[in-house]
Order: C-alpha cells, then sequence, then structure tokens
DNA sequence: ACAGTTCTCTACCAATTGGTAGAGAAACTT
DNA sequence: AAGTTTCTCTACCAATTGGTAGAGAACTGT
C-alpha cells in the first residue's frame, strides 16, 4: 500500500481492472458492460477505453492477472510443502484460499469456456506449467510409494472440478443443502481431503 | 390449465426449445440472443415472440424442461437399481448420460447461478424431492452399514460438482491433458467411481 | 364455401452495446 | 512560465438487443 505516489492514473488502471475481475467472474464477460464497469468504478466509460483499447484488451489483461495470481499463489504453496500426502494437502489449500477470499477469481476461470479459442489457449498455456509440475510430482510420489498409484491427470482433474464446482456454484448446491461461506467451506477442504487421502493412501 | 390443441405449430415450438437449450447451456442465456435462436431453427425472431411472449418466459420453459428430463431420468435410474454401492453406481451414471448425450444440459445447470433468485429458486425446488431421495437413501444405507458413514449431502456435493465439472469445462481441463470426447468421459466415470467406492466401503 | 382460429411473416421501435472524436484539465518537463 | 504529455471528460455513432403492431397465409370445423 505504502508505494510511491504513482502517476496519478494508474490507480484508475488498478481500479478498473478490480472492478472487471468482479464483474467478469460473477456475472459472466459476456454479461457486463463496459458501462457497468465505469459506473463501478465511478469513471466514465471512455476512461475505461482510454486504459484499454477495447473490451477485449480488458479481458486480456483480466485473464492475464488472474493467470498469474493463481501461479504465482498456488506454485509457492505447493514448492513450499514437504512430500507426501502434506504437499497435495498444501496444494488444495491453496487453490480454496482465492475461492473463499475472492470467488470471481474462480468464477472466471469458468468464464474460459466461452472465449475465444485463441484467448483460452493462452491462458490454459500459461497456466500448463504449474499442471505438469504438480503431475510429475505426484507420479513422482507414487514411483516412491508414498501415494498409491493412479492417473495423476485424473486426480487432479477430480480436484479441480471439486473447488471451482463447489466456489462457483452456490445456488445449484442449495438443492443439497448447501450454505455458502466461509465456514462451509473450510469444512468441505477437510472432507475433501480426506477423500483424497483415503484414495491416495498407499 | 386451457393447453393449447396439438396443431402443426407444435413442432415450431419444440424445435425452438431444442435450440434454446442448445444455446443458453453452452453459449450462456446472456450472450444467446433471440435472432441467434431464430436464425439456428430458420425461422423469423417474431415466431419467438408469438410461441413465448418474451426472452424471459423462454428461459423458464427451457429450464423447466432441463429439471423435468433430469429429474425423470435420474430418478428411474436410482430408483431401479439394487441396494448397496450399485446404486450409488446408478445414480452417477444416470448424471453420466446426459453430459455424453448433451453436454448443454448440464451446462444450463451451470446458469443458475447467473438467473434472478426466484428463477433459480423454482428451478432448485424442483428438484430437492429427488435430492432428499438421495440423502435418505444413502443415510439409510449407512445405517444398515452397507456404507460408511459419511455426510450424504456432502458426498452428493463432491459428486456433482465433479460430473458437472467435467462435463463443461473442456477447455480448463485441457489445462490437465484433458481430451474431451465420450471415451474420455467413460473412463472418468469408471474413475470417479472408484474414488466414490474407496470413501464409501464399509 | 365460409368464418374463425392458428401460425408466421415484414416493418418498426426504444434502449443498450462497444467504440470514435476531440476538447479541457492536470501534471511533468525545460 | 511555457510547452508536452498524461489523463478524464462530454458528445456522438452504428449495430444489436428484446419487444410491438399488424398483415397475411394456412389450417380448422361447419
Amino acid at each position: 500500500m505504502a508505494e510511491k505516489p504513482e502517476k496519478k492514473g494508474i490507480r484508475t488502471r488498478e481500479k478498473i481492472l478490480e472492478e472487471a475481475l468482479d464483474r467478469f467472474g460473477s456475472a459472466g464477460i459476456d454479461a457486463t458492460s463496459l458501462d457497468d464497469i465505469a459506473r463501478g468504478v465511478g469513471v466514465a466509460k471512455q476512461t475505461l477505453l482510454y486504459w484499454f483499447a477495447s473490451k477485449e484488451e480488458l479481458v486480456i489483461a483480466v485473464l492475464q492477472r488472474v493467470a498469474d495470481e493463481l501461479f504465482v499463489e498456488v506454485g509457492a504453496a505447493v514448492r513450499s510443502a514437504p512430500h507426501g500426502f502434506a504437499r497435495v494437502e498444501a496444494a488444495v489449500s491453496a487453490v480454496f484460499r482465492p475461492a473463499v477470499r475472492r470467488p470471481a477469481l474462480l468464477g472466471l476461470v469458468r468464464e474460459l469456456n466461452r472465449l475465444s479459442p485463441v484467448l483460452a489457449d493462452a491462458v490454459v498455456d500459461r497456466m500448463r506449467p504449474l499442471v505438469e509440475l504438480a503431475v510429475t510430482y505426484l507420479e513422482d510420489e507414487m514411483d516412491a510409494g508414498r501415494l498409491r498409484r493412479a492417473d495423476a491427470r485424473l486426480v487432479m482433474a477430480f480436484a479441480y472440478s471439486t473447488v471451482v464446482g463447489v466456489a462457483t456454484e452456490p445456488v445449484a448446491l442449495r438443492a443439497v443443502g448447501w450454505t455458502p461461506g466461509v465456514a462451509s467451506l473450510r469444512r468441505l477442504r477437510a472432507e475433501l481431503l480426506g477423500y483424497l487421502r483415503a484414495a491416495l493412501a498407499p
């Protein structure tokens, strides 16, 4: 926070990015107009178009930020944890954190499927190294006998779907008696880890 | 109710519903215009507005159809299967079937979170009896010792998130090396059932 | 053959969308 | 102080949105 007095407008740019992330992630990209974002920031629409030449460019900037943020956060957590199941635990927790702190972030990940293939590929490619790191790690652990042998990619697909699904679908999950909230998510994380442990215990 | 006689145009209405389901489910409701649907059906937009007084009414009709279809299909599968884990298997397979046959159907379920609360509640309430049926069944099985004790609602939340997530997020899952297709889904179903069995075996 | 529904169309409309043009203020050089 | 660059604004615009009005087929029972 205590940064040097940036060239004033850079903060406007920042606020636009934040607002856009929240709206894109919760309402969807197509359903969010530039006017909506501008109104949210408290600025004229044309100010957005000064900082980002088009809506698509704004979308790209937001996606880049999301990808970077997830990459750094999850990457650090995975790398810093000890071996064995504890590391799996760290990775899952690292994905849960943004889900709790900022649901829109994972909501935006879901928007990937509606993006133009070019954009989606760019984001996916940016995340791939992290995934590959996790996959080789899991496989090494399996080879070492610390985890039960299984399809590492499938395990990750399961875990990803569960976390993102639970974080972004409060309405549908109400049908099974789910009440959104930090406490519920914490409990869910514990249970998910329990299941993963059962599935991966050697 | 003053139901309409089954005249010629009823098939137009049907085609509109089908087309709308596909588009709403894959591109999203907000991102699908009435013109898009009309063009897809090969009819003028105003023909849609003859059959459905407004876009919202069309959305309601499509949602109703999805809820009914899932309710009937999954309900029949669950009721007809034998006791024990086989029944869990039947339920999961019953949700996988539409995922394979018609991805848009589950994609539409995801749209629930962006609907007006009134609409979303209506759909959720319609599905709730089925969920309650499944929950009491699971709990009875746990009581009888045929399944390991666990939070039945949480189990369902997991299973739901996984199936819907995998069915509706081909792009994001490409990051973990997932290739969409019937074969992949079949394999995934087998693995998911494996994990569930590990988690629920007594 | 007739009138009455049932069904689909062409022609519009107001509101909203992403985007352009360019003026005016503020901040930073020199 | 003067001139540039950076930033935000008001005023428009063409295209698309969901929706209305009403004419004209096409099928219905009599």
